[in-house]
RNA sequence: GCGGGUGUAGCUCAGUUGGUUAGAGCGCGGGUUUGUGGUACCUGAGGUCGCCGGUUCGAAGCCGGUCACUCGCCCCA
């Protein structure tokens, strides 16, 4: 039989994968869920406006990651590239609005058409949170606090560094970006061809461009720091001296730019270098001007989103898959006996499996090979005594017991 | 989309300058064991050598193409 296969980047998830996964979503979902952010599920496709108007038309997610394609009705829907979009047209959707903040958590694929790479597929899974409806700082410092907590939970802390950095309002922003485009207008001849091509669409991007003769041209340029007016300054001053007060450590990095069009004010990365290149695991910003690009009212937010993948591959957990006990019955008409047995034992929260098939031996070796602790064994002699003969698999120690005192024993 | 590396059994990998029937370990099945597992021994199954084409008397090994994986770039979580 030729060999069916998964499309490229989309990858069957096997059940010692999951349980990684599993424990970076429980270990998201709780710790967000102590800090007050409520669970959100939306959906996985939208009209494309809800992605290519925030993300603005500069980005790669928009002009060449995306999965588009028109419906029978003609409608031209988009896979989700991202979360934040579409929970921002939820909350206005749902007119909370009037009900600020709101605090929100999801999780769930999002498709990207990118090369694979480790910890980078075209469907890949993240957690995020939003806090809608805060214009403080204090809701930055609290969604990285919540982050950082994250990432404790996850036991993977010491092997992260958290950057910051500014943004600006849209009018720092476009200060900046213009005598940055100034500046490096003069070095056009030396920028590498992909930053030539940012120089244009989007020139910010070139601060962290990875090419050396770029870094070098980079290292005089004009920074972020000196266009902030009062408020970006004292904002971004704000939100380091809550870290501080949480004993957070952070790194101001300059070069620090977010790819998507919503993002001002405080960007920030929680990274890792066990990843290779792909060493951003949790990662965002306040998106002030994103609801406005929905076609909503001026919302203040701020927010973070985690790679679920990224976060499985540093997280060090064995999946261990074993099992209390095991019924093995001495002919296969003792299994219809067994039945109401298992059942009873599940009702008590005991894990059991009755092994079907087989001679003793064999059941035996597959009780042996799926872990059981404990065996529960029902042959003639047994029916004779109205009683069952429980056998400790570590030690080997048999004993003849009724129901009630094997589950006994078991929740013990 | 661009560049490098890799592709042999379920898994990890050998396979000499191209040579006849492609191997090992682990795993899997059967047995030694007709009421008892782990250990040990015996034994068996499992391969279009990623796919297509070319060179050759002869290709797992060489050449071209293609697909997939992987690392880096772009981009991003």
């Amino acid at each position: 039989m030729r060999k069916l296969r998964t499309v490229r980047g989309v990858n069957d998830l096997l059940p010692y994968e999951l349980h990684k996964h599993n424990i970076v979503v429980n270990a998201g979902l709780e710790i967000s869920e102590k800090y007050n952010y409520s669970q959100i599920e939306i959906p996985i496709f939208e009209f494309s406006e809800v992605f290519t108007k925030p993300l603005g038309k500069s980005s790669d997610i928009v002009t060449k990651e995306n999965y588009i394609f028109k419906d029978r009705s003609e409608d031209e829907l988009m896979l989700r590239p991202e979360g934040t979009s579409g929970v921002v047209r939820a909350f206005l959707n749902a007119g909370l609005i009037q009900d600020l903040p709101q605090r929100f958590s999801y999780n769930g694929p999002m498709f990207r058409y990118e090369r694979p790479q480790k910890g980078r597929l075209r469907q890949f899974k993240q957690l995020g949170v939003e806090c809608l409806g805060l214009s403080s700082p204090m809701a930055d410092i609290e969604v990285m606090s919540l982050g950082h907590d994250f990432l404790d939970k996850l036991n993977i802390l010491d092997k992260i560094t958290l950057k910051i950095n500014s943004l600006g309002d849209f009018d720092s922003r476009k200060n900046y970006r213009d005598s940055l485009v100034n500046y490096l207008r003069d070095y056009q001849s030396k920028l590498s061809k992909d930053s030539l091509r940012r120089l244009s669409i989007n020139p910010l991007r070139i601060l962290d461009s990875k090419n050396e003769e770029d870094q070098k041209i980079i290292q005089n340029a004009p920074s972020i720091f000196e266009y902030l007016n009062i408020d970006s300054k004292t904002r971004i001053e704000d939100v380091c001296k809550g870290l501080d007060h949480l004993n957070i450590k952070y790194q101001i990095d300059k070069n620090l730019v977010r790819g998507l069009d919503y993002y001002c004010h405080t960007a920030f990365e929680f990274t890792t270098n066990e990843l290779g290149t792909q060493g951003t695991v949790l990662a965002g910003g306040r998106y002030d001007g994103l609801s406005k690009m929905l076609g909503g009212p001026d919302v203040p937010g701020v927010g973070w989103a985690a790679g679920i993948e990224r976060l499985a591959l540093m997280v060090q957990s064995e999946f261990v898959n074993a099992i209390d006990v095991v019924l093995v019955g001495q002919c296969e008409n003792f299994n219809y006996l067994l039945l109401p047995i298992m059942k009873k034992l599940i009702q008590e929260g005991i894990k059991s499996e009755i092994i079907y098939t087989g001679n003793f031996s064999k059941k035996f070796k597959r009780a042996n090979k799926i872990k059981a602790s404990y065996a529960i064994i029902l042959g003639k002699e047994e029916i004779d005594k109205k009683v069952f003969k429980f056998k400790d698999l570590t030690s080997g120690f048999e004993e003849l017991l009724n129901l009630n005192q094997i589950i006994k024993k078991l929740k013990n």
